[in-house]
DNA sequence: GAAGATTAAATCGTGTACGATGCAAATATA
DNA sequence: TATATTTGCATCGTACACGATTTAATCTTC
């Protein structure tokens, strides 16, 4: 990439624009299945670690999807209110606030499960082929991995 | 992608996580760059599309950042307070607000020139290609575009 | 086993995002 | 040309993100 300083400074040449961009307009577009199940984006992505692991703590959602409590806090007391979850305190460690899913939080399971497929085909549809979005993904994987490296 | 309905719902399966964690975490690594010029990421962005044609409506620049009028007024609002941009009526259609540099606004560039090659360089020195990147990059692009097309 | 360091959540303040709505200016149409 | 529609921006309410700080519990170290 020999761009001049002035080229870089362009919106179309940078990384960041369009991760920053595609991942908004991804969250929209997930937005009337989730507003199905009356969660938000970020809900869903708590909801589906728990779906996974069953059990957690603040700190263990914090470390799969990258958040502090200071986000997490908040979002899983909406979680609560919607009768999605239980917080608890740990009896061995009362430090840690422990989550678990409600009934009702693990039947939406069964309405989640038609999603992943949906949102698939909306991107392979017209453009992606399906091999192609998985470089695509392992990819961004890739760049995850490092960005999280370089954190530390 | 012959995948179980239970393996699509696992966080690393989905495309959605990824882009949302690394269009975090790469906001992220801007952060000590642009806390130098005193702006925030989204700023930056509007700043770059204002570098690159000088004279904007916040229309035009929503569209370049696919962004509307209820987020762009009171960030735009907040880099007037900074005195990086001036905010007026046109007088053609008084509508529509014209977004201009200041001098310190335009002066900034200057500043900001340096930092799309240290970003480059810290995803390039372990792990990605130069030549990977851009692949990754138009990829990301191509998706944007899609996401875009889906959401007329 | 008390003092100090560390850790897990919570709280606070600021700044996005975004759906929904309001409002005034401009445009289209009867 | 009066009226309806559209357009560009602003406002409002809700929900993230996140740096910084606080609080309480646990762990270290002597």
């Amino acid at each position: 990439m020999s761009k001049s300083v002035c080229e870089q400074l362009k919106l179309e040449n940078q990384l960041c624009f369009p991760l920053y961009a595609a991942s908004r307009l991804t969250t929209k577009i997930y937005a009337p299945y989730l507003k199905k199940l009356d969660i938000t984006y970020p809900q869903y992505l708590v909801m589906l670690v728990l779906w996974q692991y069953n059990e957690m703590s603040v700190k263990d959602i914090g470390n799969q999807l990258f958040l502090e409590s200071n986000t997490l806090t908040p979002l899983l007391k909406r979680l609560e209110r919607k009768k999605l979850i239980i917080r608890s305190r740990s009896i061995d460690d009362e430090r840690t606030v422990i989550i678990n899913l409600t009934k009702s939080g693990l039947k939406l399971e069964s309405q989640a499960q038609t999603i992943p497929q949906q949102i698939e085909n909306s991107f392979t549809v017209d453009g992606f082929e399906k091999e192609e979005l998985i470089v695509f993904r392992d990819n961004l994987v890739k760049l995850l991995n490092i960005l999280n490296k370089q954190k530390k």
